[in-house]
RNA sequence: GGGCGGUUAGCUCAGCGGUAGAGCACCGGCUUUACACGCCGGCUGUCACAGGUUCGAAUCCUGUACCGCCCACCA
């Protein structure tokens, strides 16, 4: 399948349309299908980021997608079989919340399953409560439209998945590997449920894990607070500093330094909180900070996580006052747990309080302080870091509950190891990782309190009083996964048993959304379902995905294929920056300041945003840059254009012999040695610009100097030369670019070949040297002395504002013996492509100052051949 | 507080030990038989700052400043 008979070359080529025309010939010819037949050495496989459906896709996705797809594609055309599904995240918190505003419901767990029930046409402005299989029914209707939209968008731009390999994060593959995955870590004793203090979002009111936090900045005081002494002799009083004092109820002890000197003699002693007149002990921790507030602190059950380190290290009781919603929860004093020397007063004092969010109570009990004569000065105003869920909108708190979790602290060590096995791109993205396992301070919670996600499948056996015996769980036989404990019965009962004494009980919770990405290699290459097929692409080659998620998906990828497998999950991680806009902030839709996608493909080609996006180096933010897009939409439309020109005798016509020619084609072996390394090294930026800069000296250098030539004004053999080195370069070029810019080299590539140029082999330097018996370095520089001398007759002639075709009457060249010398043998084709009516004089001078007599531009042209 | 990137022409960036580069933008030309969605040419810089190594530093080392980001037990 060498060259077609004859080329559909267009009159008049032009991108519109191509995106469609081709990505619908690429699915029908399944030109991107994966042949499961190969080995694993014969295979790369790409463990796709599911983007969150939820969302929109913005022009970061673009970005990042794109960067992947160039390594695909390049990887493909070098032989392998490219394993490249793509997934769906439709799991989670963002589902809900979209569904939630979208239609205008709320899920209320306690209601039954109506099957007949419909949304609104206009979500209502008072949520309707619905039952939870009906709310997930809705978060299923919903997902599937947004994943047409990603499909459709992912096509257009171009993406070479094989679309017959999707998977959802939500799906039934999905549940099963995740839940499968669960099972074995809590038989390996790897999963583990807790009654323990947790992180707490109370609107969304579920637990949330440490990779999900983040600080934002707020207001806040520090309140110095005065404590008494408990030993009656003794009138010496103690100040504490605290930025919540409404957590003054919750205060189990007070904490210094071990060599504080100031509070040496405390340690042991007891003092009594303010207003509550609760007996606390004072105690020694070397956590404490001298240099902070007045150097001694108050541990509260529970403010903030090292509350929860000293409690636990320092063996306090719990006195807790959050509850799951954010109130101050109602309670006695006087009973166990809430003794007061004075308990009418502390109830007195915490009835203010009770029932109030931490906001209410927090000013109301300042002023009770102050009113006690508790309150030392005046609050001093600051600005501090406050921890938040990442998807929430209120401080996080901590909340005592019970959760699953995975272990990870004790594999820290291990896992920093595997971090070091994997080949980062950029290699120092590394370092982010390792900052992540380092600062670890507990292990994995994955439970949440939520709806739309997969279950635990796990039930509860319940006790004579119809109390959850949670240390004996029942767990499904694997052959029934998935489950879904609200709904199966697990074996040896009936459903008449749910919630009943001598009964069972569904596990309530879900998984963290991060517990089932975490196995993305697992679902994609069909663990546990399709063994044959997970051990062809396991572990993977690469893990694309952005360094905002470093501590998410990629540490907990790693983590589960390290218990799981024992092993890394993939070879290779490449990280992917931002788009920024313009003042280098990161591009988001709370920002206001994203692009929608679309439009940018309709405007500049999908090969035009393409094009940007591949300016974007591994790991690096990039400016949002629509100029950009137009310089790779030109750069499309130039290989159109030249293509036609070069395709206008699309046979070879003889052997290469010409100077120029053989010039030409090593400068392009070195083109595309450096485009093989950089791409084979995850940099595919440099194979990008490289690339380019040649094919623009191709058109406006080579070309102009060949052209003449090559339409037989030296003769047949000559202009043949020109003709089998200008498609010898095409060839080439148009695989070279496939990767970045697939629709105008498949288009182009259709004129002239069957099948695609994206199933053609990488272009090697071998191949393109063959026909001229190997590099020509001389050769090369001939060539360029003739385009320097050519580049100073255009000067001139732009100089004198006159046309190029303008003829050098006489000439007087000026150079360096050694140039002239370079020059004799491309002469024949400077003096035509600059119009010399005559062979110029030639001076040896160690400087460049030619002269060049123009003449008047001939009228007409002749007629073309 | 610890760490990671970055700082080169108006803008976006390349160069990473040997006389400062590209594209865009801007200005001036040119209907040249592939392309006016084009072509030719021009203008533009104490390579953040300060020391050091070197025959020679944008490039290597040390420190400083600023920008962005990550991490931390921020009472």
């Amino acid at each position: 399948m060498s060259t077609a008979e004859k080329p559909a070359v267009p009159e008049k080529p032009a991108l519109e349309g191509l995106e469609t025309k081709w990505q619908r010939q690429w699915e029908a010819s399944g030109t991107y299908k994966f042949d499961r037949a190969k080995t694993r050495d014969e295979i790369y496989a790409i463990d796709t980021p599911p983007p969150t459906v939820s969302g929109s896709l913005h022009i970061g996705h673009v970005f990042s997608y794109t960067h992947t797809d160039v390594i695909a594609r390049f990887q493909r055309m070098r032989g392998k079989d490219v394993f490249y599904p793509m997934g769906w995240d439709d799991n989670g918190l963002p589902t809900e919340r979209r569904v939630q505003n979208y239609y205008g419901v709320r899920c209320d767990p306690s209601l039954a399953y109506d099957p007949n029930f419909q949304p609104p046409a206009e979500p209502p402005k008072q949520p309707i409560s619905i039952s939870r299989p009906n709310f997930v029914e809705l978060c299923l209707r919903l997902t599937r439209e947004d994943e047409k939209a990603f499909e459709h968008l992912w096509r257009y731009l171009g993406l070479s998945v094989d679309w017959s390999m999707t998977y959802a994060t939500i799906d039934k593959r999905s549940q099963r590997a995740s839940q499968t995955g669960f099972l074995h870590l809590l038989k390996k004793n790897l999963a583990y449920q807790l009654e323990a203090p947790t992180l707490w979002d109370v609107d969304f009111r579920t637990a949330v894990a440490q990779a999900e936090l983040e600080d934002r900045e707020r207001e806040g005081a520090y309140h110095r607070l005065r404590f008494d002494r408990a030993d009656a002799d003794s009138g010496a009083a103690v100040e504490i500093e605290t930025t919540r004092p409404e957590l003054l109820p919750a205060c189990v002890a007070l904490v210094a330094h071990p060599d504080d000197e100031r509070y040496k003699p405390l340690f042991g002693k007891d003092v009594l909180t303010p207003l509550f007149r609760s007996r606390v002990p004072v105690r020694a921790h070397a956590l404490a900070d001298p240099e902070k507030g007045s150097g001694i602190a108050m541990i509260c059950t529970f403010g903030d996580i090292t509350d929860v380190t000293w409690w636990r290290e320092l063996s306090l009781p719990v006195r807790a006052v959050i509850q799951p919603n954010g109130t101050l929860k109602p309670l006695t004093w006087g009973d166990a747990g809430w003794e007061s020397q004075d308990a009418a007063a502390a109830q007195k004092a915490y009835n203010e309080i009770a029932g109030q969010s931490t906001n209410k109570a927090r000013t109301r009990i300042v002023e009770l302080l102050r009113e006690a004569g508790a309150l030392i000065g005046e609050p001093r105003p600051i600005m501090h870091n406050v921890k938040f869920f990442e998807k929430g909108d209120r401080p996080l708190e901590i909340v005592t509950s019970r959760q699953w979790f995975i272990k990870t602290i004790e594999f820290r060590p291990a896992l920093i190891e595997r971090g070091r096995q994997l080949q980062w791109h950029p290699e120092y993205m590394r370092v982010r990782y390792e900052n992540w396992v380092n600062g670890l301070n507990g292990d994995w919670c994955i439970s949440r309190q939520r709806f739309f996600g997969v279950p635990f499948p796990v039930w509860y056996p319940l006790n004579k009083d119809g109390g959850i015996e949670y240390a004996r769980p029942i767990v499904p036989d694997q052959s029934r996964l998935p489950i879904d404990p609200s709904v199966d019965v697990p074996d040896g009962f009936t459903s008449a048993q749910r919630g009943q004494p001598g009964g069972f009980a569904g596990d309530p919770d879900i998984m963290d959304t991060w517990a089932t990405s975490s196995m993305t290699p697992q679902i994609a290459g069909g663990w546990g379902e399709d063994d044959d097929l997970f051990t062809r692409v396991f572990p993977m080659d690469l893990r694309p995905q952005a360094h905002d998620i470093i501590r998410t998906w990629l540490f907990s990828t790693v983590l589960r294929s390290h218990l799981e497998h024992n092993s890394l999950p993939w070879l290779h991680a490449a990280i992917s920056g931002f788009v920024t806009d313009p003042d280098r902030k990161k591009m988001s839709k709370s920002k206001g300041n994203v692009v929608t996608p679309f439009a940018l493909l309709e405007e500049h080609g999908s090969d035009g945003v393409r094009y940007w996006a591949a300016s974007g180096r591994p790991g690096g933010d990039t400016v949002f840059d629509p100029s950009q897009m137009r310089v790779g939409r030109r750069l499309a439309i130039k290989l159109l254009n030249a293509s036609k020109f070069v395709l206008a005798k699309p046979e070879p016509l003889g052997p290469i012999t010409e100077i120029a020619d053989r010039g030409m084609l090593t400068r392009l072996a070195d083109v595309v040695d450096l485009a093989t390394t950089s791409l084979a090294s995850y940099d595919y930026t440099p194979a990008m610009e490289k690339s380019e800069s040649f094919f623009w000296f191709f058109c406006d250098d080579y070309l102009e100097l060949v052209k003449a030539r090559r339409y037989g004004d030296h003769g047949e053999a000559a202009a043949g030369s020109a003709n089998s080195a200008m498609l010898l370069a095409l060839d080439t070029l148009l695989r070279v670019f496939a990767p970045f810019l697939p629709f105008v080299t498949e288009e182009v590539w259709s004129w002239w070949k069957s099948g695609s140029v994206h199933r053609a082999p990488w272009p090697v330097a071998r191949e393109v040297l063959g026909p001229i018996g190997g590099g020509d370095p001389h050769a090369a520089d001939v060539l360029m002395e003739g385009c320097r001398v050519l580049g100073e007759v255009r000067k001139r002639k732009s100089e004198e504002k006159k046309p190029l075709r303008t003829p050098v009457v006489s000439a007087t060249i000026r150079a360096p013996q050694q140039n002239l010398d370079l020059l004799d043998e491309v002469w024949r084709d400077v003096s035509a492509s600059g119009c010399f009516q005559a062979s110029p004089r030639k001076e040896v001078s160690e400087t460049f100052e030619s002269v060049y007599e123009l003449g008047e531009p001939e009228p007409k042209q002749r007629t073309p051949a």
